[in-house]
DNA sequence: CAATAAGTTCATTATGTAATGAACTTTATG
DNA sequence: CATAAAGTTCATTACATAATGAACTTATTG
């Protein structure tokens, strides 16, 4: 993208379909926790076209310094959110989106509910008075975050399931 | 509280259970996208062993200023995660955390996997090759996230439903 | 082995968000 | 109706986190 089209892009305020989808899922990600930049490195990779997408691919779509792309792709790398692979006879690190990890989402989602549960365990025991509103609400948001706990192993294992079947039918 | 008290605390870097749990509430808040003032709060209803807990009671007990008391009420308030009460022939106001929105966590879950299927899906018409990775990649999410949202109200029902069978056994 | 490419590290700077506190509004009371 | 209590608003300050960019490490190649 060469200065011309830089100028005039955000002087008339406009972006490619692809641009404003970067940023979006920058946002979104940035929404739920992840720093933007990891989510703008996720955007552009999950609307890639090509196939292989370089450190210096991303540096010149995002516009960002070495640094930051490094830190967050390294973030993502730990995360699981995307891996690295190489070419053979060159030397630079190439980058995707994770393939395999859709139950990333629903873990992520167990641990959570597993910390809040955790917080209304402790919460119960400095509430004296067992007929007190107080009491009353901890039992009861606990017993909600046990069926979460729960049901939550039984909608993982639909899902494989669902899956199995698609792929041997 | 006394300022002895509270040089002795903090220089001994000992707290009570309860403030311990209210900062420990705020972080674990703070982790999940609320400001950690309303965290605490949050943490202070929670664990509250009297019945009616005032705005001055919060200021007092969290050593913060009126004007972020304020503001996190209100914005408590605007999630429905608390509620206001008032006493005849007093002119305070007083805060106790909601009983019955417990659904609002699935709703919450609901919201959030609405938002990142939007985002596959745009991402899904911005990949043009139907045989590359992020094409698969892109779909499968797009079934999981399909396959989440139409657990989520079957989940929601049976949990309602447990809860009426506890009710009248 | 000098030169360069690729990426990392980290001190500094920038940015966004939250808390403060003083001034203000609203409501009640003697 | 003056006074005070209760809470809100908002400009300012503080703080936490992220991005930058230059110096550095590591690997590669002519």
């Amino acid at each position: 993208m060469n200065l011309l089209y830089f100028c005039f892009s955000s002087y008339l305020n406009t972006m490619t379909p692809k641009e404003k989808y970067i940023e979006d899922v920058g946002l979104l990600y940035e929404k739920y926790g992840l720093p933007k930049m990891a989510g703008r490195i996720l955007g552009y990779l999950m609307s890639a076209s090509t196939k292989n997408t370089s450190f210096e691919n991303l540096q010149e779509a995002l516009k960002a310094s070495k640094g930051s792309i490094s830190g967050n792709i390294n973030l993502l790398l730990r995360q699981s959110l995307i891996e690295k692979h190489m070419i053979s006879g060159d030397r630079k690190s190439y980058y995707k989106v994770v393939f395999t990890s859709l139950n990333n989402i629903l873990e992520a989602k167990v641990k959570s509910i597993a910390e809040f549960k955790q917080i209304y365990e402790r919460g119960i025991t400095l509430v004296v008075d067992e007929h007190s509103h107080n009491y009353k609400y901890l039992s009861e948001v606990l017993e909600y975050y046990k069926f979460l706990e729960e049901e939550m192993p039984l909608l993982k294992r639909k899902w494989e399931e669902k899956i199995k079947k698609n792929e041997t039918p």
